[in-house]
DNA sequence: ATTGAAAAGACCTCAAC
DNA sequence: GTTGAGGTCTTTTCAAT
């Protein structure tokens, strides 16, 4: 999908923060229908997503985590990336450069959820060959 | 600030997609004004946030990565932390248990943003002794 | 903190360009 | 793809509990 300026303007606006359309019609000059059209569109292609997220810090029996793991061969990045991400408590996974191949974020209960995700969930994905876990303890301007 | 049951109930609706105050209301069987009033309470205690999300997949120009980094001193995580949040194209930094002592997530220029990211602006940030950048190559759930 | 009613505002439909 | 006019739905305000 294409991104022209006007859609750029829209995601810029709105990932401040939300704004309701006629504000942003004024702002960028051109009609609230246009503005309406223009978000549809962003959304159904799955470009952007308007949404809440909370602050981590406030989750009081919950751990953010990123799990770091090896895969035993290249082929299979893209299929085991899907698989973890398919896993529960998996709120994203990413394919990387360097020491590690694919890097995922996972909230756990504080308690024994990332012991139960690593021996219970991880441990199901075959070809996944090692994995290092670095709790986040304290986080600045991350939401998820 | 005190989270009870109703707070968790809106902010898992609204963190799978936008819904308008009536409809979370019905789901929850309270009023409209109770929905708002709780709504406006998590936003202004910066506990929940509504705003646009992308898809990184699709910033053709863009890189994102993350960089992992060891700080010389721990007293000084909290304040190495808040300079490295600080600096420009870096989105979230956390202090991390494990390997790193503190983990950002920065969306960079994809010629040479990363480059001049770590030797223009993180090499400034006195007391981070080493770094490891970690590309995301092709990311899966994941929104910035 | 929650509610109901009324007013203000935002959003949607649709026809036209 | 964009627009304006009109109708509908959502949000805000506010007095009362």
């Amino acid at each position: 999908m294409e991104l022209d300026a006007t859609d750029w303007n829209i995601i810029s606006i709105l990932q401040a923060g939300y704004e309701n359309n006629n504000t942003i019609a004024r702002k960028l000059g051109l009609s609230e229908g246009t503005i309406r059209a223009r978000i549809k569109r962003l959304r159904e292609a799955n470009v952007m997503q308007i949404r809440a997220l909370i602050n981590p810090e406030v989750l009081d029996n919950k751990q953010l985590a990123l799990i770091a793991m090896r895969v035993a061969e290249s082929r299979l990045l893209e299929t085991k990336a899907e698989e973890v991400a398919r896993l529960p408590n998996v709120l994203s996974v990413s394919i990387a450069s360097g020491r590690y191949d694919l890097i995922a974020e996972v909230l756990v209960d504080s308690n024994r959820g990332l012991v139960r995700f690593l021996t219970e969930e991880l441990s199901g994905v075959e070809g996944v060959i090692s994995s290092e876990s670095f709790l986040m303890l304290k986080s600045y301007n991350k939401f998820v």
